[in-house]
DNA sequence: TGCTAGGTGTAGCCATTGCTTTATTTCCCC
DNA sequence: GGGGAAATAAAGCAATGGCTACACCTAGCA
């Protein structure tokens, strides 16, 4: 089982194959904020551990457990972000709490929400009652 | 400020003064699952952190900032377990994930929640409509 | 072709938070 | 009041995942 911290590069890492056709520590480190030789280090726990290929000095490469794995990780965070957005939570704190909880939901939580995301998407009036809940709650306060 | 761990143990030692007006080292340890050694070793984090004062062999006081903060804690968890319960998480998972995802939320994602179990609780048949999609996307499948 | 800068890797340290083991204190029953 | 069980405390160990300092590789330019 992988930690939040292996998932986070995981993630990361698949994203960014995903868009440069390539993951160079730097760029990981960068993504992540975090020294580079942390990168290092994760990322021969994530080759022990069969989630990568790793030659030291000349890159790595995903193998199918680590794609499959990181292709998941990219939805659910998108999926989590989603939510965030959908229910109101203001832009700049999204990123940092789906960081947070990405890590610790049950797949059956992520299926829920994912319905619940359906739920708004099917009729546009719904989001905004809920707007104006939100809105009557922050004037009585 | 609090990491996960604190804030789990201030959230279990509130409930208990709450429930039973102490909490001694043996019932914060069962309720967390965890050793009391682990115990006594965080008591002490928390006292020089002053959420309490400890005193050894003789129990502990939650002071005013301990008192505050674990009730806020006791309250968010609670209102995480309603949200997962309304959105349709099976009763199994809903503990493990609250666990998890209690630390890593924003006071406005917190907020947010709220608004969104205001909104499933002025109308009930909103909580049938989204039971309905989860009915049909599970038929789908 | 060889040098060098920047990217990468290693070693060793630290904080966190758990555990086990061992020592100490307290409490309750006799 | 004394003895023993239960509770509590302390010390030492381990895993995780950061960091710094320093060593090492390699691509690309002179
Ligand atoms: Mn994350
Ligand atoms: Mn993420
Ligand atoms: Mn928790
Ligand atoms: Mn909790």
């Amino acid at each position: 089982m992988a930690t939040p911290s292996m998932e986070d590069y995981l993630e990361r890492i698949y994203k960014l194959i995903d868009e440069k056709g390539y993951a160079r520590v730097s760029d990981i480190a960068e993504g992540l904020e975090v020294h580079p030789s942390s990168v290092t280090k994760m990322i021969q726990k994530l080759d022990k551990d069969h989630y990568l290929i790793y030659e030291k000095y000349r890159g790595l490469m995903l193998t199918p457990k680590g794609k499959k794995m990181g292709k998941r990780l990219v939805d659910r965070h998108l999926l989590l972000e989603n939510f965030l957005t959908v229910i109101g939570v203001q832009e700049d704190n999204i990123y940092k709490d789906v960081e947070g909880i990405e890590h610790h939901l049950s797949w059956d939580s992520i299926t829920c929400i994912e319905t619940l995301l359906e739920y708004f998407r099917r009729d546009p009036n719904r989001m905004e009652d809920l707007a104006n809940i939100r809105k009557e709650i922050d004037a009585d306060s």
